[in-house]
DNA sequence: CCATGTGAAGGTATTCACAGCC
DNA sequence: GGCTGTGAATACCTTCACATGG
């Protein structure tokens, strides 16, 4: 195999493979086959081949892929291979729920701080963590935490993201609604779950009528933002 | 204007556009120039006239675009122009939080019917909404709605989504993490929030040394997958 | 002069088909 | 026989540069 950048694509597509070899290793499982991953993570066959190619030849011909070799190379690509701990600010609605959120381990990622700007909730224990100040968020660099999400109301978010950099936090996962500017030394990843709901009438078969454009396609990206 | 099919990538912008041109709209504007929301959303201003040329001339030279009115064209491509009701299936951390979530009334998205299979939260009132026992999602269908948010465990994902379909759901909003199989007459996109912060470390800077591929794009798709 | 709209060029990702190997 | 790995073909999207019109 000769050297290859990875395609941002194949990227994007690498924690879904991941996600679905982990479930695959937990079914007691060593090997899987290009097709036999394709049908559990919803991707076609040769996707996958290609996307693996990019990074070594990993499969054995006639066998598949080794499940725990080729997850453990997934997640060095990814950077997932040290536990990376991560930062919230905003406990809200949405804050407290990602705060008890279990799916963050599997890759590698632990909230260990809470900050919120409301007394009444400064100081509450959730989940094991205790609310911070905003304020306290300027002592993310000395606490050694890189990684933010940020789930305030919209018209907070840009100064929380600020002061996140300045923090040296490097990686926002950004829950409001809005496009942020951000130094070039951090990426930030914006979700407004709403537009996503708002894709889908798009896609969906019309009631009455059939004149709609949208044909049979299977996988679409999501519309994040990554700055 | 040539009558084009609108590409993908564009459908998958459109909602950016119209989040764009509502908070425009609320500081009173009436016209944007391509090159203002270009600034104000994050993408480049051409992609913008290119986007916005395949459904029609709706610019004029030496102005910009006429807010309102290009929004109501968005707005009916995306089928958002009438009023649509959704469900939602699960009622915990997440489930509650989305309930409580402001953001969808800006696209006519309105969650009017939750359920769960714990007898503790059926019969409790959550933001106006009255929690049934999800053996009733099979009467959706009869109450006309055709819009359903998925925020039960991984587990429950696919016999929930089987049930939704059975009810006339047509369009599913998941955030369980794992593919699910669907009739071709439904339409699922899948939402993994720890997938997409897992994403981060990759596109992070890295902390001592600076060996990492990562170049500086600008932006990126995301990793839902809609079947 | 300003800002749109669009052919054409360029780049990137998907899809195919099959050679190569276990 | 089964499954991987990959060059080549195709499709799609982005980007540019500029003609066009208010």
């Amino acid at each position: 195999m000769m050297y290859h950048k990875i395609p941002d694509e194949t990227v994007r597509r690498l924690p879904i493979y991941l996600r679905g070899l982990m479930v695959s290793a937990d079914q007691g499982h060593e090997h899987i086959s290009s097709q036999a991953l394709a049908d559990f993570v919803g991707v076609q066959s040769w996707q996958i081949r290609k996307d693996f190619s990019y990074f070594g030849d990993f499969g054995t011909r006639g066998v598949g892929y080794p499940i725990g070799k080729l997850a453990r190379e997934i997640r060095r690509i990814l950077r997932l291979d040290v536990i990376r701990r991560a930062a919230l600010v905003g406990v809200g609605d949405l804050g407290s729920a990602l705060l008890a959120y279990p799916g963050f381990g599997g890759y590698g990622l632990e909230i260990v701080a809470a900050f919120d700007i409301d007394p009444e909730k400064v100081g509450r224990l959730i989940n094991g963590i205790r609310v911070e100040d905003s304020s306290q968020v300027d002592t993310l660099g000395e606490r050694g935490i890189s990684l933010a999400i940020v789930a305030v109301p919209r018209t907070e978010a840009q100064s929380t993201i600020d002061r996140l950099a300045e923090a040296g936090v490097r990686g926002i996962l950004n829950f409001a609604p809005c496009k942020v500017a951000v130094p070039g030394r951090v990426k930030v990843i914006t979700l407004d779950i709403a537009m996503e709901l708002a894709r889908l009438p798009y896609y969906m078969p019309a009631e009455g009528s059939s004149e709609h454009p949208p044909g049979g396609q299977q996988e679409l990206a999501a519309g994040s933002i990554v700055t």
